[in-house]
DNA sequence: TTGTATGCGTTATCAC
DNA sequence: GTGATAACGCATACAA
């Protein structure tokens, strides 16, 4: 028993050849008696197969890798959600890589593909560099890129349109009557920190209003950070009336500043995030936010690699998301939850 | 380049064997020409190593598993987040496993253990049977079990005093005036809803409260779930003037129906939660809660499970991480952030 | 220091 | 139907 049993213990044990172990075992066409011998000596045994050797010799890990910037954001967590049953249904673990944000940490995740540890990989760089692009025409296997990447580049992409997204929101505001629009964003040299800035300046331009860069600020994608990019906004331009930001947790720390600097949300400010992550309806108020389909992003990516898997020689696929605003109390006060009536 | 590089390619490009390239590649004693000679080959022909081949020779997968019941449960996220980042210094990847609380589940990940894919594994049972406590005696891997397990099971074990967890909030909300205590707790065969409810009971008997049956009711540990629990609760009983909940995600959805009724809480209701997730300092009023120290409990098992593989003979241990009352404005108006004095 | 040869546990191709 | 036997890619004991 604390001898790790192989097919050659269980050959030894029901007296037949390793060939046929290997048979039974994989179903193939067997006299019953012997399938009977060995079944009973590999269940007496606690036989389970070594995963390593069975790799080698399949040239499959039945594993895939699902790299993001951070396990602690939502979206991701949303993604992995959708993504986790599906591989687990198809009989695939999933192999997690939080890559910090760093380009070094990302590039090593895709030389691992070489290492042939997971038959997939579906990734979500936050920055996209020559490099990324090297690296993935040389990748031996398939790869799913969540967020944008260049048409020619040889690898299923799942995208969304956050232009579009950013000008839902905006137009949303303004259409709420807000001119002074305020933008909290993350880095400008991260993918959905570059398109979402310029996506601002244009539904500015789009709805005649001028593109004031005071009304902007930049820190990164987080709660905390988000909450001193607000303060410094705030503090610049007083009369601020709306607030967009690049995601959930800016805005998140952008309704604690609110609330500590007495600005009533949405009266004196309206805000608005995107991701629309699950706590967006814990907030308080419950935050208006561009749903940018996290979890149709996760699903898709799943199925696109699930596809290249089987269906290897297949061309490159884009899918394309379409954001959708979703209207709650943090700019709307007609939807505060307990103010309805009754 | 579209043929896989092998040692054995490396050699022929190098005109020398492959033990030699082996040893270079292990950083065994060389002559520099030699050296020279095989690196310069494997870069130039994008050489990865194969991490089957390598794991079918030591013996060893570098990767660890994760089982939890769900990845929605930021608590478990808490937990990964810790433990993501000290296996990656070590240099192990982390394989997730989302069981759906399913014992079968649980059960097929640690036979998984026989395949040899992890070389260890945290696990999180939800309900821990006879099975899984043979599983772990067969175990042929280094397991850590976070919640409680029996003194003799032969793995590590992370626990939380959440018997004294409960008793800090119930002697909270009675320190409050509060003297209808409601409890809403998840299903009674779960370990954490089996040691909530008897710790519930006997904290209540330690104040000399009655213990009032009606006061109880039971759903699973999710939001929407704890939200339809806690309108039972409240229809039962309309006096109810504390409510404690098993942990946050039931919390947040009792202070969804609160909200709805028109209770005001703390005011009405004093509402708690247990696990002090992040979204606690999110959610309307910011909820008071028990920290059974997620972050802790999964940087404890991290280093309990790198400890025991470096260290595979001794003995079992067990590391208990002790509970700690998290006061918010959902007990305590006085904190209702906004509202603090300048 | 280097090369030859063997084995890790499977699967798969042969003859029998 | 079944049993030898050869890979899969790597690490290493041993011989040179």
């Amino acid at each position: 028993m604390t001898e790790e049993p192989t097919i050659t213990t269980i050959a030894q044990h029901a007296g037949v050849s390793i060939a046929s172990v290997s048979r039974v075992l994989n179903g193939l066409p067997t006299k019953a008696e012997t399938e009977r011998k060995v079944m009973s000596a590999a269940r007496e045994l606690g036989y389970v197969p070594n995963s390593a050797a069975r790799s080698l010799k399949s040239r499959r890990s039945n594993q895939i890798g699902f790299a993001m910037a951070d396990i602690g954001n939502p979206v991701y967590l949303a993604m992995i959600r959708e993504i986790q049953p599906i591989f687990k249904a198809a009989g695939y673990r999933l192999v997690l890589h939080s890559t910090d944000a760093d380009t070094a940490d990302e590039i090593d995740v895709l030389r691992g593909l070489g290492e042939r540890y997971i038959d997939g990989l579906i990734m979500i760089p936050l920055r996209l560099t020559g490099e990324h692009l090297t690296m993935f025409a040389a990748a031996r296997a398939p790869i799913v890129v969540i967020g944008s990447v260049p048409e020619d580049a040889p690898v299923d992409n799942v995208r969304t349109d956050s232009r579009a997204g950013v000008r839902l929101a905006v137009e949303h505001l303004h259409g709420l009557g807000r001119r002074r629009i305020g933008f909290v964003n993350g880095p400008l040299d991260t993918v959905p920190g570059a398109a979402r800035s310029a996506a601002y300046a244009e539904a500015l331009a789009a709805l005649g209003l001028p593109y004031d860069p005071g009304l902007t600020q930049v820190g990164d994608f987080y709660r905390a950070e988000g909450a001193r990019a607000a303060a410094r906004l705030l503090d610049r331009v007083p009369d601020l009336d709306a607030l967009l930001c690049a995601n959930d947790l800016i805005a998140f720390g952008a309704l604690d500043v609110l609330r500590r600097a007495g600005r009533r949300v949405p009266q004196d400010v309206a805000v608005a995030g995107m991701d629309d992550t699950d706590l967006a309806t814990l907030a308080w108020p419950p935050l208006t936010s561009v749903s940018l389909g996290s979890a149709e992003r996760g699903r898709a990516a799943a199925e696109l690699l699930l596809d290249k898997l089987e269906n290897t020689r297949r061309a490159p696929r884009v899918v394309t998301v379409e954001p959708r605003l979703v209207v709650r109390a943090s700019t709307d006060p007609s939807r505060i939850p307990g103010e309805e009536a009754p």
